[in-house]
DNA sequence: ATTAGCACTCTATGCTTTAGAGTGCTAAAG
DNA sequence: CTTTAGCACTCTAAAGCATAGAGTGCTAAT
């Protein structure tokens, strides 16, 4: 496979951006009137031509314009990439009105930014907090709860607050809930989730040893309680209705399903929350089948290089992508700022 | 407006139920072969026209069959409601299956609610504890939090567990957090948030007579602590979209939009969760424009005769309405064992 | 290497026709 | 007086057909 003179960059990226704009496949007519290169209708079909072949675009049928193929996007977008500067100052300060006051509940926070990412953007808006096995354990406090139950309360280190109930066998009484809070915050206190339960069950393996009663009750109750899914937060799909791109019913089904499922996409953005800076993952690139007719523009929240919180757009391949990544970009920035002030 | 004679009655009801089941106008013909009532198409026809002329059918076009109206739809419900017995103790185990793991998280408990309710019945699936201001402060217990932050856990008797973060001007300790804690519950437990948000504005007004700080900023705390919205679960947007009634892309718009602002379906579901037993809105009934397309079939988990929570199903006028009032019933009354349960 | 010219291809659109389902009315039958 | 058979009429949805227009690829000229 060539690679691609200047030319034949300029009129792929071209094509995209009359495509990006309004989705109808493009001709070599319209790429030589609107873009003004210099060149007739007829070279530029030839180079068109070219970019089929070399699989950048493609053609719905014979007599029509050409289309971009996810390589094609994912040409144009690392060109964008390497040019753009998106961090927006005005989105900056839009975004902080609507969030400042939500910075204390962090829920809010979270559903708050999505719904604010999609009414800019026109496509979906997500948001998740880290999850469960990244997240690092500041305190634990246990309450009586009801006759037979124990709640406890969990505070993480990302700001998180969770809590969970426990039911268990045998009665106990508040001041044995405090020495068994007191024990677990000693023991597990600055640990991410995942070495707790690891250390829980080495605990667990050598039971016979322990004599301490509470600390093995203790170590039950962490067994069930430290661990949970992170919190995905979707908004926008009545937004993205409007899109041409979804005329069809039946990808409108798939992200509907994607986003009540939420696991596949809360692995997506797991997977990408290890990385920094605004990433894009085109279509078939998302190596999910559910998903390859969308594209996703990501950002990671970090804290000392530990991921707080992702935010991201989902769209269809065909998206404005500088909008998208200078929305996403923005939006984590802002998000950082306000998760890392403690 | 004529009451209808036996035989009428037998033939609205006939053209709903076919209605129901296959989506396309239903004529004289239809009716007279499929319900054997012994009566030719002619005189159905003459019964249909009736029937028309009353508002309870209505013809799309001259020479179509029938559809029922809204109306239609109440007078065959309410003859359903009339007959059947809509427990279903099969369904009753399947979701006990389901759910009776989860017993101890609320929000896991309603959110597989909706799940199940969606998936059996291919319609959405909602369900939501009650707005706070029908809710019962059990217990409040305040930490310090972060360096200028207070974390409020708040226990409510329906068995919602809350938590709140609120920023503070100046430190306190944890001791007199503890004293606060104290007098906020001696004052408010027991109290539905609405009493205490009352009362709250009393003390407020007589601000200058309270003498101990503590309380003043305890008060102040309350504030913003005890208000929040219903917590709204919805499921099965993606089994809508399976049903001809949902071809049109409009239609969809505007269910998920109301998914998405949740606050239209609270406050119908709020307003519903006052009376007991199976409630059924069709359409137009429902008084909100955004939602005349839908019907809505709800029932109320009560104990002591107040709310604890509300399980429904939304789907298209054209519902299946005796499969739906029999899960939603017997969901709730599921759903009301478990939450009693303390 | 580029471009103008031209024949060719394919789709989308609009129009016309047709089949079929269902009605309402009338007159006959029970 | 009610019910029903018969029939002309209406309306829609589907199918077929013609046409316009956009865009292409190729060839020959620049």
């Amino acid at each position: 496979m060539q690679t691609l003179d200047e030319r034949a960059k300029k009129i792929l990226c071209a094509v995209v951006q009359s495509y990006i704009e309004v989705p109808d496949p493009v001709g070599s007519r319209t790429v030589s009137k609107v873009y003004p290169f210099g060149l007739s209708p007829a070279t530029i079909r030839n180079i068109m031509a070219d970019l089929v072949e070399m699989g950048f675009l493609i053609q719905p049928h014979t007599s029509a314009g050409r289309v971009p193929t996810d390589r094609g996007y994912r040409f144009y977008v690392d060109s964008l990439l390497a040019e753009m500067n998106y961090l927006n100052m005005e989105f900056f300060r839009e975004i902080g009105n609507r969030l400042e006051a939500l910075r204390d509940n962090i829920d809010m926070l979270f559903s708050e930014t999505t719904r604010t990412i999609s009414t800019f953007s026109h496509y979906l808006g997500v948001a998740m907090a880290p999850k469960s096995n990244r997240i690092t354990l500041n305190r634990i406090e246990l309450f009586k709860y009801r006759t037979d139950k124990i709640a406890a309360i969990i505070f993480t280190d990302e700001g998180l607050i969770k809590n969970r109930v426990v039911s268990i066998d045998s009665e106990i009484n508040q001041k044995d809930l405090n020495k068994m809070a007191a024990y677990l915050n000693s023991e597990f206190s600055g640990h991410t989730f995942d070495e707790i339960r690891q250390k829980v069950i080495k605990e667990m393996s050598k039971e016979k040893i322990i004599c301490d009663r509470l600390i093995l009750r203790a170590i039950r109750i962490c067994r069930e309680t430290f661990s949970f899914y992170g919190d995905l937060f979707v908004s926008g799909l009545s937004e993205v209705l409007d899109l041409p791109d979804f005329a069809d019913l039946k990808k409108i089904k798939e992200l509907s399903k994607a986003i009540e499922e939420k696991h596949t996409i809360i692995k997506l953005l797991d997977r990408l929350s290890d990385f920094d800076g605004v990433q894009i993952i085109i279509g078939s690139e998302i190596l999910m089948d559910e998903m390859k007719k969308f594209s996703l523009v990501v950002s990671t929240c970090k804290e000392d290089n530990r991921p707080i919180g992702v935010v991201g757009i989902i769209g269809p391949t065909r998206m404005n992508y500088s909008k998208a990544i200078s929305i996403v970009d923005t939006t984590a920035k802002f998000l950082t700022k306000i998760l890392a002030e403690k």
